[in-house]
DNA sequence: TTGTAGGCGTTATCAT
DNA sequence: ATGATAACGCCTACAA
């Protein structure tokens, strides 16, 4: 079924066919109906790689997701649909595993699809400096922070994950927490990671509060696992502390279990906060306090510099949006104790 | 950069140039060689679209996964991967949302990169019902039962989800527990929701138990909401059980919540027992017990199946691979009451 | 408003 | 082993 099959059946040409299928202006009403009907009722599907083979652009904004299985990016995801779906621009979303450079892989769809734009979903600098410079239309990173990468046509909005971990710690010490032990991601290979370490240091030293990375720190991937490994560790360590901070919302769910089997009670024993804002924090027992990205400002606002970088060539730029700390269940205040 | 340039530089005509980079036979080594050099320091890229346009067909094994953020889906994908890997084939892996037809999309994308088959992952029968006529190459479903359609190319392998819950059923019977609530999802939607509450009732039934829908079954989507918002509305009516059983994980996880807002601890007052096997699940406080569902050997069979019916034209089959029951924490003994 | 024809970059089918 | 050439399905001038 092409359109070729299409125009024979309708009676009309070919040429007629495709502008009637595009939407396209100078077909006559009457027409476009016979033909859109026809489409319709033969289930016909324009061949996309016949389509855009002979196209030099497309009105596409491609959205490249990297993490399956990431509920920020799905929550964002729908924010993104909403706020292009108002626009005249089509959606082209692709969703790819952890394991492959996504940059690589928005190069190659941008030579097929020729979208006017790209939207990275999550993202690691290093694919960026290898593969990026194949790309030059405007693109934006969301919840990754782009503003060191040398690019002109990058722009990114981001939380400020260094001022995330610091609040969250300052929320900690504030309920009268002193030794706060630490799990998260390997600061030298994340920036995210690195940068909520950074994070957790500065309210330490704000507070003349020790903190000793061999000591109370553990770094692993996000993941229930290595949450319950890192937390286990320190245990088993020896290290005294009456709150563990967990940089991924993932890790403080594996966290809790590793206490619980050390016959920690959360908050009773031992307080836990995560990061992110997961859906399934506040259906944990206890609920889990965190710190919640806001997923919709950072889509809707990666949208609008995008679109802005479209249509007014607005030059690239590097965004923060707000973020809310959540204190649940899982956060008790205790008497401070002079710490040792 | 088209092969036409490659041509015209290496002075060999677009044919050879073409057979050379797809590695067809027919080429000197010589000519090889010089081309695919030339290609190399030219940063020669072929144009998939002209590329798929033109083919007849690949080489490739699509995989349509629906339901990003599945977690038995990308550990079944890794076993996909690991498997094909060892093959001559290809993998094309296409991610899509739950509210699109994961059918008609595996159509366009049979007709535009010509895979040798199609394994889908999760699906419902509606949309193969609906669109499936326009594929004729082997495919197989994986974790949804297709042997009530009338396809003689599309096979399927499952674990048998009304058995599934009949042993959870039996399972928690066992224990003592004689009212038993149930969650899961709208039996008139989706089979695998209807075939689990079948062998519910199944259980009940060769108990001699009393089951009524109405009073001690309550449905909604997979999720952590709809679990919660599920055993809220089993509590407020009054309804009393010793045990939960939730048709999937997620929901059970958002019940065990509920049940704790309302005084009801989990196992003490409450057991419950979900479907799937998360991972999440067993760093969960309580442990959640679980029917865990065999990733592995589903994907494993579900390749091999398709392997088979492409190389040997074997006849589509439909199986069950076996599954475990996990008893966890989140499960107790109790002392049988007499039903009321 | 509609029809016709050329070409997008590649592969496949011939002939050489 | 290589070269020439016709498709693939669509879009887009341009002609009618």
């Amino acid at each position: 079924m092409t359109i070729k099959d299409l125009a024979q059946k309708t009676g009309y040409a070919v040429g007629t066919v495709s502008r009637a299928l595009n939407g396209h202006p100078n077909v006559s009403p009457k027409a476009r109906t016979i033909i859109l009907q026809a489409a319709k009722e033969s289930g016909f599907q324009l061949n996309t790689n016949a389509k855009q083979l002979k196209q030099t652009h497309s009105n596409a904004i491609l959205v490249v997701v990297k993490g399956v299985g990431n509920e920020l990016f799905s929550e964002m995801l729908e924010t993104i649909q909403r706020c292009v779906a108002q626009t005249r621009y089509q959606l082209l979303v692709d969703y790819m595993d952890e394991d492959m450079s996504e940059v690589a892989r928005a190069v190659r769809l941008c030579r097929e699809r020729k979208p006017l734009g790209v939207i990275f979903l999550g993202g690691s600098n290093q694919n960026f400096n290898k593969d990026f410079s194949a790309i030059d239309i405007p693109c934006v990173v969301v919840t990754n922070n782009a503003s060191t990468l040398p690019f002109a046509n990058l722009s990114s909005v981001t939380t400020d994950d260094r001022e995330v971990a610091r609040q969250a710690i300052e929320t900690m010490i504030a309920l009268g927490h002193r030794r706060i032990a630490v799990i998260g991601g390997d600061p030298t290979i994340s920036d995210t990671s690195r940068l909520r370490l950074e994070g957790c240091m500065d309210a330490f030293r704000a507070h003349g509060l020790p903190f000793d990375t061999a000591r109370d720190y553990r770094a692993g991937r996000y993941s229930w696992h290595n949450g319950y490994e890192a937390a286990q560790d320190l245990i088993r360590s020896g290290s005294r502390f009456t709150a563990i901070f967990a940089a991924a919302d993932v890790m403080a769910v594996g966290a809790i279990r590793a206490l619980w089997e050390n016959g920690l009670r959360v908050p009773r024993d031992v307080s836990v906060m995560g990061v992110d804002g997961l859906p399934l924090g506040s259906y944990l027992v206890p609920q889990l306090a965190t710190v919640i990205q806001d997923g919709t400002a950072l889509a809707k606002r990666g949208v609008e510099i995008l679109l802005r970088s479209i249509e007014e060539g607005t030059p690239a730029c590097h965004e923060t949006v707000p973020f809310r700390i959540a204190r649940r269940e899982s956060l008790r205040r205790i008497q401070a104790q002079g710490e040792t």
